[in-house]
DNA sequence: TATAAGTCTGGAGTCAGCTCCAGAGTCAAG
DNA sequence: CTTGACTCTGGAGCTGACTCCAGACTTATA
């Protein structure tokens, strides 16, 4: 198989495919005569992990961790990838947390505006940021 | 006052006003003598606008455009801006939609998994992350 | 007066995760 | 046999929002 039809599997572009083989996350293909990448049932299972953990929110970082993991499972026990994912749900909880600061923060601007066809010469959302105090 | 004396009233560096003067956010400060920028009451509020603007989520690009209304503000009406807001609240909608999808996923794995001290090598996350059809 | 701290410039570097490029070689279809 | 699609390499470029640098100058402090 070669990277174009690994490619297309996953709808990725062979540029990604041969990103993550840059960056260690794929292994380094074995070449066919002409020097092309040749891959195997292994590498679609491992390209369909990291992209199932990309999916997931995990970085190409986190998906190293995960993959030094999978390769070499019977180091490994259980709650150590639990862990990694409770970390990450987590990190991703605290996002949610931020964005839902944001928007509070915005809806208020939203709400105290009039919204009319009026000049925004009185606009109070201009007028909340132009406040001159540190925030 | 001079650059450093209002990066430290709304603690942000030097680099960062001179950035934002470049951006084209602030203006081109008057200059002393010496050649130093020379910053008033207008370039307080100014970028206390910006910061403040960033705080609630608003990318560079789009204070610009808050700014040029607030530069303007008979040209424009309430409505304009308060549009502005909420286009913005739903974007971070979208945010956080995609984020409860990870969240929600992530939580699966995790319920799933049996965190024991059990080697990795039948680890339910893993498998999970392993299959190899596309995504 | 000497030293430290602040300011100036233009441009390069950082992060993540790709994306694109030229120029050369390889392979499949008609 | 030719055309077009595919693949190779190393390296540059992209986004956004800074951050850092050298080397020169200015100002404040002791």
């Amino acid at each position: 198989m070669k990277i174009g039809a690994l490619a297309q599997q996953f709808d990725v572009t062979v540029d990604t495919i041969r990103f993550y083989e840059k960056q260690g996350l794929l292994a380094t293909a074995p070449r066919s005569g002409a020097g092309y990448r040749q891959y195997g049932k292994a590498d679609v299972q491992r390209l369909s992990f990291i992209l199932r953990a990309k999916a997931i929110g995990f970085s190409l970082q986190q998906i190293r961790e995960l993959l030094a993991i999978e390769d070499n499972k019977s180091a490994w026990v259980c709650a150590d990838v639990k862990d990694k994912v409770a970390l990450k749900i987590q990190e991703i909880e605290q996002q949610r947390a931020e964005l839902q600061r944001l928007q509070q923060a915005l809806q208020q601007l939203h709400n105290a505006c009039c919204g009319g066809t009026v000049s925004a010469n009185a606009c109070s959302i201009l007028a909340a940021l132009a406040q001159a105090e540190p925030v």
